[in-house]
DNA sequence: AGCGCTATGTGCGCTACCGCGCAGACGGGG
DNA sequence: CCCCGTCTGCGCGGTAGCGCACATAGCGCT
């Protein structure tokens, strides 16, 4: 049984099972387009299910005040939505919808959970990847507080680009607006100067990263503190 | 020994066991002082201890940037510091100081891990406590974003009350403005408003909490959905 | 070719908060 | 009782981002 032929999996939680976890888990799993803006969760609901995307994005929306909301997350390849299963609980306070196409595995959220009984190592790397989310949440929190637009945009885009796999992906400066909680102006200035700077080039929603490390230096140290705290713990 | 006369606890989570947990947990648990300004914590390192607040207050600061800082988390009667562990991790992204004086029970951190493998209902309640932690950081984010200064001032003055059981504390101005990631000034002038209303009485550091509900009225409804998301979870 | 929708860019007055520097005011220790 | 350190209050000019309103520009559809 160890010596199954293993299929690579994009997931990269998943890649980290275990060939025997992983198959147990795959029997589970079904494959699911990711549509842009699809709504996967709506705080207040159970979770139904848990989602590993392959290749697409996935942002988790906190609500405030009924009007305001701001991204918390961001889940691709190298994670997942659905944490709070792995915690003994089956809500969420965010909203989970598709930011980037693409497709991902699911399962419903009584069969994770039965898998988690039955597999040690699916519970030990899911909650890994819940301090991940703690650790980042963290973060963000401190980033939004104090790094101006400019530098935070530069982050999102480098965080999206590497969840999308490709130096180019379509999203409005409208949309980039509400995951930053700020006015799409705001996000027009950033960009523009991005641009006028050589480092991504937009065009009508179409994004394309010119110079990754130039994005860096604009970005705050925070892309690279959510990166270095994924790595020190699930790398 | 389910009959075993059974002393009440103020910290929330352990009075949450079932009694031979908690007996076999107490085992390894000493009481601590918890003296104004010590450092629980500090980044970087591994997780020595686990704290569990009777009285005291514990503050959670991200730091950023190596200057700027932000307070993330307050923990109380209700909480715990050393969450990590039962994510099978050693090491916190916070900082983690006194911020009331007081006093804990505290374990160290690999008697904690060895009590978490015998105990699924410590396990349980740990976990579910991550979770609103998890939910915590969230909602503190989105509130940081959003809300101005004297409604996030008027929160932060009702959770500590509420952790500080009395009315009554001893917090500088300057030490808010730290934990709210802003300048004193803008603090002195929140406060200054908030007493000019007859919320709050303050002077040289000693703050009375005069009108809890018009307290509760000046400041966002952040407060409320902590406490709702709490009660949700582990009430 | 023309229409209309969506995406992007601009201008203007405003607010919350910043950084800095300084003034007053309270209170404990000598 | 006075001195000095700590805590609190204030002024001033500056900046990031806000709300609102409007202008332009690309693109698909007919």
């Amino acid at each position: 049984m160890a010596s199954t032929q293993r299929t690579p999996v994009s997931n990269q939680l998943l890649n980290d099972l275990p060939s025997s976890d992983l198959h147990q888990l795959m029997a589970g799993l079904e494959t699911v387009e990711l549509a842009f803006n699809d709504v996967l969760y709506v705080p207040g609901k159970r979770l139904s299910h848990v989602y590993f995307p392959l290749r697409g994005v996935i942002s988790l929306i906190m609500p405030v005040d009924a009007e305001a909301s701001l991204e918390v997350g961001l889940v691709g390849g190298e994670g997942m939505f659905g944490v709070p299963l792995a915690l003994g609980v089956d809500v969420s306070p965010v909203r989970a919808i598709v930011q980037g196409e693409g497709s991902a595995m699911r399962m419903d959220a009584a069969g994770f959970c039965r898998q988690l009984d039955r597999s040690p190592a699916l519970q030990r790397i899911i909650r890994a990847y819940a301090f991940v989310q703690l650790s980042q949440l963290a973060q963000n929190a401190a980033c939004t507080r104090f790094h101006v637009l400019e530098a935070r945009l530069a982050r999102w885009l480098l965080m999206t680009q590497d969840r999308a796999h490709s130096n180019a992906f379509h999203i409005t400066q409208e949309f980039m607006a509400l995951m930053l909680g700020v006015r799409r102006v705001g996000v027009t200035k950033a960009a523009t100067s991005l641009q006028k700077h050589g480092l991504i080039h937009y065009s009508r929603g179409n994004i394309t990263v010119l110079d990754r490390r130039g994005l860096k230096a604009a970005s705050c140290g925070c892309y690279k503190a959510d990166i270095d705290s994924y790595e020190r713990i699930l790398g």
